[in-house]
DNA sequence: AGTAAGATCCAC
DNA sequence: TGGATCTTACTT
């Protein structure tokens, strides 16, 4: 069971509004073509002046620019990125406008559309299980539909219309039970490891992706005595 | 104007 | 472990 998510659900910060999107659904139709992805693994990111402590991994760590701009506005609406020149990832804007965060979607489960979002998949790499066809947020940008820089900006509470596409975010009735949290992924220096535990997922669900140590994440880990436990 | 580094994925 | 691919932000 879900309702449909409001500006007031997305206005606290991303590290309290992240794990309450485990469990939602992300409705989008792109094209005419109808994709639903259940939500089972997110990343929060602060920007300078979010929350009590800087976040030095966010693309918002260094004030408002042209990029990020998106980060900075209504809480709703999804900032899209282009990550290597090559994948389109989907964030949820959290914080009352004029403060930066987002919740990047880095999992999620196909319940419907799944034929659309293979086919997608398929355009653009290589369709491997069921389970991993929205596995990571290069993956899951894909299966959804949803591209830099056209879809960048949309708004998920009210579904308006935008370049051809609409998107709703489905909140879960009830929060999530089984909720693990570790070191975010790919993310560089010390913004990487248990100092921002940042990343949460739905324990042992199979389609969340595979922890990777960002560059110099491991060395920085050690140094303040992070351990292998710590990161699932 | 030049360059290095990506909130990644895939093949070797 | 390195290549693809291109945008952004920072340096000269």
């Amino acid at each position: 069971m879900t309702r449909p998510a409001s500006r007031v659900d997305l206005a606290a910060l991303p590290v309290e509004v992240a794990p309450t999107l485990l469990g939602a659904h992300l409705e989008t139709v792109v094209a005419g073509e109808r994709v639903v992805l259940r939500i089972t693994e997110v990343e929060a990111y602060h920007g300078l002046g979010t929350g009590d402590r800087p976040d030095p991994g966010s693309h918002a760590r260094g004030g408002p620019t042209a990029r990020n701009a998106t980060m900075w506005g209504e809480p709703g609406h999804l900032y899209v990125y282009l990550s290597h020149g090559i994948h389109s990832c989907v964030n949820v804007v959290c914080g009352p406008e004029g403060v930066a965060g987002g919740v990047l979607l880095r999992g999620g489960e196909v319940l419907e559309g799944a034929d659309v979002a293979e086919r997608r998949r398929r355009e653009r790499g290589v369709v491997r299980a069921r389970n991993d066809l929205a596995r990571g947020p290069g993956r899951l940008g894909d299966a959804v539909g949803l591209r830099h820089p056209v879809h960048d900006g949309i708004d998920a509470v009210t579904g308006a219309e935008h370049a051809g596409a609409r998107t709703r975010l489905l909140l879960p009735e009830h929060p999530a039970s089984a909720v693990s949290s570790g070191p975010r992924v790919g993310v560089a220096g010390i913004a990487g490891t248990t100092a921002f535990p940042w990343r949460f997922w739905l324990t042992g669900d199979p389609t969340v992706s595979v922890f990777r140590w960002g560059r110099g994440a491991a060395e920085a880990a050690a140094r303040q005595g992070d351990t292998p436990s710590m990161l699932d």
